[in-house]
DNA sequence: TTTATTTACGAAAACGATTGCGAGACGCCT
DNA sequence: AGGCGTCTCGCAATCGTTTTCGTAAATAAA
């Protein structure tokens, strides 16, 4: 099966004219003559003449389309970030194109490889769990693809990047915990090689220090796969509950883990919050019903893919090599739900 | 900022070839020398050569590239099912451009003829809510645009349709309702003129009529948006709610109307299961820690997904028009959760 | 030795669009 | 009338690749 569109050369043919006119004609060219003109909009418009993108892709070296990766959609804050890249690009006439990374390092390198060959302008990133080198990536910024680096990034690359202050959302998270009178709080987090483990960490322990509370490692539980394998995030837990000293309190720190906590905390019938209060780090739309409602540091998602697809294309769209790199750092919100509130119990 | 990479003329001129000869040791043909095509192959991995696609779409007059329009990705139904069709799309080679109607027929329409002018080889399509009209789609298809339907469906167009088994879905969320000893059974659904909304709706009435139990026009609510918007949820319960007899369950035929009526129950301290029983029509992972856990009738996204783009991709890839065209129905699974069960009342 | 066949490669057109340049046609000026 | 500029338009090259066809040389067959 084939797909026939009309092209510049049926329009050329019908009106007796040649390809270089039509075409000139269609830009609106000052060098075609009025009447010329508005012959071939006519036609062309009455026939729903599209410009073949393909063609002009080739003939421009650009495809006005972006290339996104994601370690997975399914997934709130990401869909979320990916309605912001899209309702900008779309606004700018650039098609998006995504794909998963799935946290694996390989899908990353096949992605960005199969994204650059096709062409895209740019590349919308957050990096995979399993992703330690970026060699990939640097290869394709050094020849000139314009790379922007959301939530999971790297200063490995000079480029601009934009995420969500996770240092101030974990420091918050757990100060709150510590008002609430939780002693012994957890912080199950995902794989230390992304720079939001590291960053949210580093907020939970300062907010521990700031409390002149000690910081204990085994109440730190990294999950290589972010709670995406029910069984890792398990043994997490398994291991945090049979300390000598249980934990009165756990801090999350991505999407997928938090339900998944939350989800094996009530497997177990573990009471929230009374035996074991839970904060997340979640965009979910339905913290308010879950079951306690889940209180969370929530990341403004949508912005964060608004801002990255604008810094995108300035890059994209830049006249001479851009020099001048930003971080931009979003604000993050607390949510108190019902899951951390101690006094109810 | 421009991206530059090798090409089949680089290569040619580094060896001393023609463009055409490189080509055809590139694809490996059998009238070139041994010799040759062992040479092009070794300068062409040490560069790192990969074809530019878009020359070879132009060429070819296909771009292995598939579209998806769905209404919103932020849905765990269609991100799903998005999972699905990008697992067999990459598996076989081919790129998913994924966009968003957003349940607007405008968008819909401009979503369509953008795919369809940036040369996809073919649409996987869930009609919006605001859709009424396929003209839109009728005549891509008959340019020759390989169409394939799923969720939302129509019969107007002649091509594989796929869908989860809606009324037997709802049927037997109803009778579960019955069982449970509901006297007044409400239906809160989406836009009437959407397939799922007659199949799921058919499903509940019969189910109805099989217990002998009378249809009254009161209890089914249409929400155009289909919980996108809250008030228009809000005004649908607050209108079943001030019925002279209250209904004891309410079964929400779509994803977001699920979580969206649970969450405004909830809010208006209405007892669930108690008051009301709750059946909802969604994927969410997260269906057992809402507040009530949720029974909720769950369609197989995943395998949607796989299958809608296994019948694309023969469409696409089939030597003569197609003429023989599938319907096919996948069974859904009710998962009987809390909000449900009234004996614990 | 001549003729047929195979092997190995190159020239060129094509996909659809863009664009610099050249060339008629026309009017205007001196 | 000749020269000049202006206005319109077409020619041809170009983007990177594929593919058809042609052709030279080498080999086999006669």
């Amino acid at each position: 099966m084939k797909f026939e569109a009309i092209t510049i050369k049926d329009i050329a043919r019908a009106l007796n004219l040649s390809v270089s006119t039509v075409s000139k004609a269609l830009r609106g060219s000052h060098e075609i003559g009025e009447e010329t003109k508005q012959a071939v909009l006519k036609y062309a418009h009455e026939h729903n003449y599209k410009p073949n993108p393909i063609a002009q892709s080739l003939k421009k070296g650009h495809s006005r389309s972006i290339g996104v990766i994601v370690c997975n959609i399914d997934n709130n804050f990401f869909s979320q970030v990916i309605n912001g890249i899209e309702s900008i690009a779309q606004s700018k006439g650039y098609n998006v194109i995504i794909t998963q990374s799935r946290e694996s390092y390989e899908k990353e390198i096949s992605n960005s490889e199969h994204l650059s060959s096709r062409s895209v302008d740019g590349l919308i990133i957050s990096l995979s769990a399993e992703t330690k080198n970026i060699d990939h990536l640097k290869r394709l910024h050094e020849k000139g693809l314009p790379i922007v680096f959301f939530d999971r990034v790297t200063d490995e690359i000079p480029t601009h990047r934009i995420i969500a202050n996770n240092f101030k959302g974990a420091y918050e998270a757990t100060r709150h915990l510590i008002q609430q009178g939780c002693r012994k709080i957890a912080h199950v987090t995902s794989s230390d090689s992304l720079s939001i483990t590291a960053e949210r960490l580093a907020g939970y322990k300062q907010a521990l220090l700031d409390a002149g509370r000690p910081i204990d490692g085994r109440y730190i539980k990294f999950c290589l796969h972010g709670g995406m394998i029910r069984e890792e995030t398990h043994q997490a837990l398994a291991e945090l509950l049979q300390l000598p000293e249980r934990p009165d309190a756990i801090f999350t720190a991505s999407d997928r883990l938090s339900t998944t906590t939350l989800s094996q905390l009530r497997t177990m019938q573990i009471p929230i919050p009374c035996e074991i209060a839970l904060v997340g780090f979640t965009n979910s739309i339905s913290a308010d019903i879950f079951n306690p409602s889940l209180t969370s540091v929530v990341q403004p998602a949508l912005e964060m893919g608004q801002q990255a697809t604008e810094m995108l294309l300035s890059l994209i769209e830049s006249r001479r090599p851009v020099t001048q790199f930003e971080k931009r750092v979003l604000e993050t919100q607390l949510q108190i739900r019902d899951s951390s509130q101690k006094r109810s119990c």
